[in-house]
DNA sequence: AAACCGGGGAG
DNA sequence: CTCCCAGGTTT
């Protein structure tokens, strides 16, 4: 038996029931696909789950605010996923009618859609043979045919893409794309692949010659950015000051109290005399509360988060755009990063 | 080509 | 702590 049908005889005998395989609609196949991108399967189904229910069709999601989306969306993380959606939904009721494309490069053309996305949607929803190329078939591929070259380079990622390409079995594309997936994730693990029960052990070329530890290889990361936020609680009768983010930066879009970010860990008492604090809330401040600061970890910035809450505040951020007072009760519906949520939740005392 | 964009779980 | 997950976009 060739290597695809090695695949696919193993993928049909231990296969997981997911939800998403159940249908062929390119629509829900997207949603699930989008979902699921750099993310475990047990952390996105019920995202999954949840979207699919309140949208349906490609329709409902194209008439969605995007608030509400972000707020589907809260705690899922990579938020342009999700912003990125909303847009191509709406392109899809405007460009095509309402008909979510099933072919690849018409889906190519969407946003948020890429070479991998592009091919598991044309596969699965209409039998089109492209094979997807994820972090799962760079690594089977790189220990099954010992190749070292770097799989986050360009050379690495067109070398992969070639021979996936020459893998594929061309009359079940779809299966054997969710099925080289699958082996990825199941058998030739990241760490502690299960080598003896693997079914492709006698022709791959790392286990021959001992090298499934170092296979794949990677280029190393960039450095990690290390910030300061120190973020204000400015309560007002029943509402509390916040802030919508702007472009640029993390979290676009969502829902923070006001920022006073500094280069350099800066204590209460120094942050007053803080230009942008100065300006935004006068010289006669009072400290309530302090609390932090709390260290949160992005795979690319280091933040460390100290939340103020003050008093005899003046009101002179009227025009810092983005700064609005929020109603307690209206905190719960807007989409807020997790930083934030769990403070919140904490501060409060909020109920799940 | 390199930087940027979250959050969580495994080891 | 490090690595990586059904990657894509921007610079």
């Amino acid at each position: 038996m060739d290597f695809a049908g090695v695949i696919i005889n193993w993928y049909q005998r231990h296969k997981r029931d997911l939800p998403w395989r159940h249908t062929t609609d390119p629509y829900i196949i997207w949603l699930s696909e989008i979902i699921m991108q750099q993310t475990r399967v047990e952390q996105g189904t019920p995202y999954f789950n949840r979207f699919a229910a309140r949208y349906p069709t490609v329709s409902d999601f194209a008439s969605a605010s995007e608030d509400e989306i972000l707020k589907l969306w809260q705690g899922l993380g990579y938020y342009s996923r999700g912003r990125n959606m909303h847009h191509t939904a709406q392109m899809v009721m405007e460009s095509h009618g309402g008909y979510f494309p099933s072919n690849y490069n018409s889906l190519l053309k969407l946003k948020g859609i890429g070479e991998y996305t592009a091919a598991a949607i044309s596969s699965f929803s209409s039998n089109e043979a492209r094979a997807v190329v994820d972090g799962n078939v760079f690594r089977l591929l790189s220990r099954y045919f010992g190749l070292d070259i770097p799989i986050n380079s360009g050379q690495g990622k067109k070398v992969f893409t070639e021979l996936a390409n020459n893998l594929i079995d061309k009359n079940q594309a779809g299966t054997y794309n969710q099925a080289v997936m699958e082996f990825g994730s199941l058998v030739c693990r990241p760490k502690n692949p299960d080598c003896p029960e693997c079914p492709l052990q006698s022709g791959c070329e790392a286990y021959r010659t001992n090298r499934i530890k170092e296979l794949p290889v990677k280029i190393k990361s960039q450095k990690i950015r290390e910030r300061y936020f120190n973020y204000i609680i400015a309560i007002k009768g029943d509402s509390v000051l916040m802030n919508k983010r702007g472009p640029n930066d993390i979290w676009e879009n969502l829902y923070e109290l006001p920022l006073i970010e500094t280069d350099v860990p800066t204590d209460p008492g120094e942050l007053m005399l803080n230009e942008a604090f100065i300006k935004a809330f006068g010289n006669s401040v009072i400290i309530k509360s302090v609390s932090g600061p709390v260290k949160h970890i992005l795979s690319h910035q280091k933040l460390y988060a100290t939340f103020i809450q003050i008093e005899n505040y003046s009101e002179q951020f009227a025009n810092n755009n983005g700064w609005m007072y929020v109603k307690l009760q209206d905190l719960e519906g807007i989409a807020q990063p997790k930083l934030i949520f769990h403070f919140f939740k904490n501060f409060f005392k909020l109920k799940d």
